[in-house]
DNA sequence: TAAGTAAACGGACCTTACCCCGCTTAGTAT
DNA sequence: ATACTAAGCGGGGTAAGGTCCGTTTACTTA
């Protein structure tokens, strides 16, 4: 891909704000690529062909705010952002990521594909990279690759999948905060 | 339910047993509702009704493993099995559980479903609070409920997502390998 | 600016998960 | 043993995901 068409661009963007737009309205499981296709006045080809598969659709709006959220690792304000102690950071990476990961889970759970390989892999790859720099300048001494994975899934799994269901109860906020202050201690022991 | 027609669970039984064969055979994605029904001299409703959705078959066969599995960690032999000490078997647990997931693997991507709440929520119960128990008996002080959900994470996802798919290559082996010590290197930092 | 081409478009077509509802049968109580 | 009933059975119908291929359109190069 060199670069993308001009119309094909353009559609991309109306099929995403589309697709934002129905979220809002009817939610997920509603958007059905043939309602998609429809409100965006484009052929139902043309949805498959920029998305690939439904699963595809999601993955593409997570990737928007999945880029914003890296805009607020990479050169936002500490601890988040870069100026603060790798633990701090480390710290704060994980209660950032598990809000972003609430806010986006309607999303992201409709990104989810038991079919085609590695649904949000990719996705992820930039987060996994980021706490395995955090934890080599923390001064972990392991095989950084393979802890950032499985502290990554220890971010991903709870929000998406064990409680997704019972969120709407008024739990969520305490569940989460329960969460958050969990990634603190397991970092905090990891680095001791 | 007080208890299952036996005509019902005959069915189960031949549907499962079938399945397991398709599976050997063409390989789990190649199992449609339509097939295993016909293969299995049965209707397409009397499928649904057992299982539910499609998903729903590969959670029932992933049941039947799991069983297995904890019967080996209930009452097998140590380090897995009760006599050895929390830390060691908390290290073995690991590893088998990567095992059971590696072998598992195909059934278990296709238990998934992004629509339908919590894919491998229940499946995952008993695996949470096992380690939660060993966490304890190591004497840590958390959240244990948390810690345990986040370290089954660790456990789960990197097999069935991120690393599913080169899993044919000869790297498999190493990879596993990584994890498992990944996992021993983990555990250890945890109750230092 | 005109011809060429690679990409994008659209919708017909196929497959498959899932629903529905009338029929049948296994268990039960008299 | 027979009548009753709740559960199981089956297959036709629907809707949605995904594929294909002929047509159109935006960029490139001479």
């Amino acid at each position: 891909m060199t670069t993308e068409r001009a119309d094909a661009a353009r559609n991309r963007a109306v099929l995403i704000a589309t697709a934002r737009e129905m979220l809002a309205e009817v939610g997920a499981d509603k958007i059905t690529m043939d309602a998609l296709a429809e409100r965006s006045g484009l052929g139902r080809g043309t949805v498959f062909r920029r998305f690939k598969t439904r699963p595809g659709i999601f993955m593409a709006l997570l990737d928007d705010g999945e880029r914003a959220f890296q805009e607020r690792v990479l050169s936002g304000p500490p601890p988040l952002g870069p100026g603060a102690e790798p633990l701090d950071r480390l710290v704060a990476f994980g209660r950032a990521r598990l809000g972003f990961l609430r806010e986006n889970r309607e999303i992201a759970r409709a990104a989810f594909d038991g079919r085609t390989p590695v649904p949000f892999g990719p996705p992820t790859t930039m987060t996994r990279l980021h706490i395995g720099t955090l934890l080599h300048q923390a001064g972990v001494a392991a095989d950084l690759d393979i802890l950032a994975m499985q502290l990554n899934a220890a971010l991903d799994v709870p929000v998406l999948l064990y409680a997704a269901p019972e969120c709407d109860g008024r739990d969520d906020e305490g569940f989460e905060e329960r969460l958050a202050s969990g990634w603190a201690d397991l970092v905090h022991r990891l680095t001791r």
